[in-house]
Formats: C-alpha cells, structure tokens, sequence
DNA sequence: AGGCGCAGTGTAAGCGCTTACATCATTTTT
DNA sequence: AAAAATGATGTAAGCGCTTACACTGCGCCT
C-alpha cells in the first residue's frame, strides 16, 4: 500500500525511451523538430509512465509560466464573470493558464495579490480599472510584467485599457432618460473611491444634466458598495430625501435590483412611480421586475480583445494598444416618464 | 530608458548582505534561526534591492508550493463564490495562496484543470462534488495530491468530504411542503450526469413523495444546465403537461427565480397558483419577488472547514475525515398549499 | 584546564527542466 | 566524388532556491 515511488521525471521517460532528456524536452514543447519514430516511441513511453511536466522546474528553466493573472473586484456577482470566462478561453486556445483572484475591492488586498501572481512568475497581468497607486505600476514596469487595464478606456493614460467609456456610456443613457422629462435625479453609485469606472459614471450622469439644462450639483447622490442589500438600503433612504427623485440611476445591475426591491418594500411601482436603471446588463437585468433598462457591456469582446492584446505584448514584447470597444443602452421597462406631480 | 537589469536573486541579496545564500535563506523561512544582528542586515539588503523571491526556483527546491487548487462548476452566478470566499480566506490566514479554475460543468475541462493545477505543483485540491472518472482518483493518488470534495457528504466514499447531504436536506425541503397536500409534483434539476448534487436532489424529493404516499415514478422531470433562462422555460414548458404539478422543486436558486420569472410570463401567481423551490440560498433567492422558500447551505463554514481540514491533510500527511455540516430549510413566500382544484 | 554542547553560519548538492552548442549521419550541391 | 548543407540527437550548463551537513567559536560543565 506504501508505494513510495515519486512521481516519473522527464530524466526517466529519457532513460526508459532510450533517447536523451533534450530529446524528450523537444517532443513536448516542439515535436515537430523530432523525427517521428522517436517521437511516438517518446510519447508512448511518457502515456506509459503517466508523465506530467514540473512546472516549476520548467518554468524556471525557461524563465516563462505560460500563465497570465487577473485580479478582479469580485467574484460575489456575475459583473466579470462573462468577460472573464472568454478572457480565460482565448488564453487558453493560445496556451496560456489563467490565475484569478478577487480583491473585495479593497486596494491593499488587490496589492498583495498583484505582488504574488509577479513572484508568480505571471506572464502578463490583467487589472480592472485605472486607479491605483502610482507604485504599483513602478513596481510591475521594474519587474517587467506586462499589464492591461480592462472595464475602462482612457487612452490618455500610459497603461494600455481594453474596454470602454464610462463616462459616455453612463451619459448617453441618462440622456435619454432625462429627455423624458424628469428635473429631480438621484444615484446610487458604487464606492467611488479608488474606482474610476464608478466616479465616470457618476460623471456621465452629471454631464447629462447639465446638457439637460439641470444644475449637476443637484444630483442627490449616495454611494455604497456594490450589493442588492446596500442598493435597497440607499433607495429606501433616497426616496425619503426632498426633493424626491424621480429617477435613479444605479451604478450597476445588483444595485438597481435592489433598489427595484426597495420600491416593491415602499409600494412604489417602477416604472410609474419612478424609474430605475441599472449599468452592465448582466442577465440579472433582464430576469428582474421589470427587466432593467440598462447600458450593456460588451463583456465578451472585452475579454477576448484582451487576451489577444495581453498576449502579444508578452510575445511581442510591445507596449499595448489601448481600445475603446463602446458600449451601447438597452431600453426595458424600468424607465418612464415622470409622473405628473 | 533601457535599463536591462534583470530582478535581483537571492545571490546579490546574500552578497551584498555579506553573508552565504543559505543565511539569507534562512531569514526569510525561518527568520528566529539567525542572530539579530545578521536578521535585521539582511532585512534591509532586501528590502533596498526590493528583492522577491522566485516563486518556481523555491517550489522546486522546497518541494512545496503553499499553494492549493479548487476547481469549481461556474462562476457565473454566486453559488459557490461565498464558500470560495471563505475557503480561500482561512487557507490565506495560514499562508497558503488559492488558485480557482471553473470547469463550466464539464468533466473533460475539469479533468484538464485537474492535470494543470497538479502539474503546478498544488499542494492540495479541492473539489466539487463525488462524481468523476475513477481514473482522476487514482492519477491523483499517484501523484500524492490531496483532494478534498466539498458540497457534498458521502461517509461511504474514500475521498473525504466535507459538506451536506443533499438527498436529505432535499427531502426535508420536499416533506414539508408536500404535507401542505400537493398531489402533483415537478421538479426541474440541473443535469445529473457526472453530478451526484442534483442526483441526489432528485433523489430527495423522490423519497418524500414515496413517504407522503405518493407514486415517485409520477414526478414530472426536466433535466437543465443551471441557468435563468433554462429555468423559464423548463417552467413554461412543464405548466402545460398533465397533470400540471401544483409545487415545482428547482435545483437550485437560479433556476427557481427562472421559474418564477416563468410564472409571470404566464400569468400564474406564485405561490397561490404554483408553487416553486429553490436550493442554497444564495442572496438572489431573497431578491426575487416573491422571496424564496429554499434550502439554505452552511457556504462559510464549508470554505473554512475545508480548508482547515484540506491543510490538515497536507502538513499532518494523514487521509482526511468526512464532515458533514448540515442543511436547513428556509421557509419564505414561493410556498403555499395547492389551489382547489 | 580540557571537553562538550550549542547557536550561528557557510558549503555545496541537488530540485526537474530548457537550450546553446557539439556531434554525427544523411542528403544535396558542385 | 568530395564538399557543403541539412536534420536528428546528445551533452551539459545553468535557472534561483532549500537544506543536509560541516564548521566555528563561545559558555558551561566537571
């Protein structure tokens, strides 16, 4: 029962083959520089014995990990789960592992997490969002790690982004919200500190205002962190502020259900009573009720622009190409005109 | 601009430090070896040359990597993110980094991620559910990897497991709302194939319709991934067979609020003209309007036992113990007894 | 005073791979 | 037919770290 036996090494498919370690090395990392009698007799041999490759070992060796990091915000909710899904599947049709951490949005922790996938041997990283300390970007540049920002655009920034505007986005659909006629906004943002998505969002809904002939220092605005519960608890609180508002824009699809929930509670019906909407378009947004009008994220594309990008970075070993993938508003029913007061 | 200097190792630190590499070593892993003095020198040496150990060359040589694996079925909605969450805080509390992979539900791609996480050195794996090739049992075996299954409780297997009994608590949730006279009986799973959760769930509502005198043969079944949309329309799709069931079990929350999302479509209130079931009380089940009457899973605590007892097995070098943590029935509005008919 | 134990440090042998370079057997070229 | 090019394989030097073992000098014992 106590087969001490260690797993095999590439030394002992070389010797059981017959052929020399380099040899073996070549039939797995570049088999077509073999000779095909030696190379099926290899791989036999190597299914024979059940061989794995050490990753260290070969990392080491090669001072490449084929294996790229991302450190999300959050994994509690499916905001970057589809974009992460075809970012994982684009790394690995290109050979490349995906290692993934969530941060709970708080700086220190994504911090800690960056420096780990680094002494990781991380090929390449990729981050959400602009903001973080300056450091950090030293510290990758110093260590020569690759970084692509995704879920935002800002082509003024040296960090290549993938993704799209925040800002614009956010603003095209309040503007059209506001063209029906509503004068009294609200917002339910996510925490906006350390957060540019978040603080370009809330932009957006300034900029419509002052577009739609409001003052932008009107907008009654709460911010809370990202979470069904925290968005009831701010629509609840919203909805006793005066002047009451008469739409409420929410910094993303979880926020807005639970502001959808908060109306329910009040017995204000949506969209009659007020309006709701929601950022992301997870599909959340569209099992809600009413089913959220909302900005969709071009979720998939990003992911895929972005192993692409990431990828050839490493490869090529090239700065990054920043590249706005836009981002278009999806008319449901939780948006209507004011009610006649 | 070019600087080409390569990240300082563990020879320059020791070098410029003025001591052997085996002393610089030493006070990174086992800092109260070396003398004050020589501590806090070499502290600073590497603090000043912002040294980072290399994460392949110290797995390599240690032959531990502090680091263990969790494969899960998706990351799409948060079923398994607040068990993850606190798995992966307890693991981090004792110095040991997690690296997530999901398998999307299929057995091939977690089969792969099983050989890749291996081959990455992980010192540990964790996994969802009993149901798998033999063959990745004894692979890993072989390979001396620990593996813990979680979200499932079979004292009868050999992997130990460490979660609930889904059968019972299944059958719980399905005693009691069967005793309010439902006749007419359905169920939507999750597909059960190589899933022994959703086999077992069917399982469960089988046994209290058996005990309630019901013919279990007579339950009307459909067979679905896990999704909102599945959810609708397995419901719209069973609402016109006969006998139309008056209770309709769900494998899970999402499918459930799909179900329920169904109703609505359909004009049937939920729960005077159906009633409708979920399983694991995520957050979304008390979001959806009506709240959801499901099962509610111990996720923290399976995470934090998980790892205490994955971790056990690692550094001990013992078999782990099965746990079983217990499920609970979480009554809400989705439940009421059936229409007259 | 001589011997012992021990704390603190150094020496050096790997860990399992990749890859530049060397070697050898075939082809192809002139 | 000899020379050169080509292809397949082997040799061996690391990659950056950990750790068994050896060594040193000191305080303590008898």
């Amino acid at each position: 029962m106590t087969d001490m036996k260690p797993p095999p090494t590439l030394d002992d498919v070389a010797r059981m083959a017959g052929v020399s370690t380099a040899t073996v090395s070549r039939c797995i990392n570049d088999p077509q520089m073999v000779s095909d009698k030696t190379r099926v007799r290899v791989q036999d041999t190597i299914k024979s014995l059940g061989y794995t490759p050490n990753f260290a070992a070969r990392s080491m060796a090669a001072k490449r990990t084929f294996t790229i990091g991302a450190i999300i915000p959050t994994m509690e909710n499916a905001i970057f789960a589809r974009g992460l899904q075809a970012f994982q599947e684009s790394l690995h049709s290109r050979g490349y592992t995906l290692l993934v951490s969530s941060s709970a949005y708080q700086a220190d922790a994504e911090e800690e997490q960056i420096r780990t996938l680094v002494a990781r041997g991380a090929d390449g990283l990729l981050l959400i969002g602009h903001d973080r300390d300056p450091a950090i970007y030293d510290y990758l540049a110093r260590q020569r790690v690759p970084v692509l920002v995704a879920w935002s655009y800002d082509k003024d920034v040296a960090t290549p982004s993938i993704g799209f505007d925040n800002r614009s986005a956010m603003r095209a659909l309040a503007d059209q919200v506001i063209a029906l006629n509503h004068r009294h906004i609200g917002m339910i943002s996510g925490v906006s500190r350390a957060n540019d998505r978040a603080r370009m969002r809330i932009a957006g809904v300034k900029d419509a205002m002052t577009a739609g002939g409001l003052d932008a220092d009107d907008l009654t605005l709460i911010e809370v962190p990202y979470s069904f519960r925290h968005g009831t608890e701010a629509f609840t609180q919203m909805m006793q502020q005066e002047p009451r508002p008469s739409v409420v824009f929410c910094g993303n699809d979880v926020l807005a259900v639970g502001a959808l929930r908060g109306a329910k509670q009040m017995g204000l019906r949506v969209p009659e009573d007020v309006s709701i909407t929601g950022f992301d378009d997870i599909e959340l947004a569209e099992v809600a009720q009413p089913e959220l009008t909302t900005v969709r994220v071009p979720h998939r594309k990003m992911g895929t622009r972005a192993a692409e990008e990431l990828i050839a970075m490493i490869e090529e070993k090239r700065t990054g190409v920043s590249e706005d993938l836009g981002a278009q508003i999806v008319t449901r029913q939780s948006v209507g005109p004011p009610k006649a007061p």
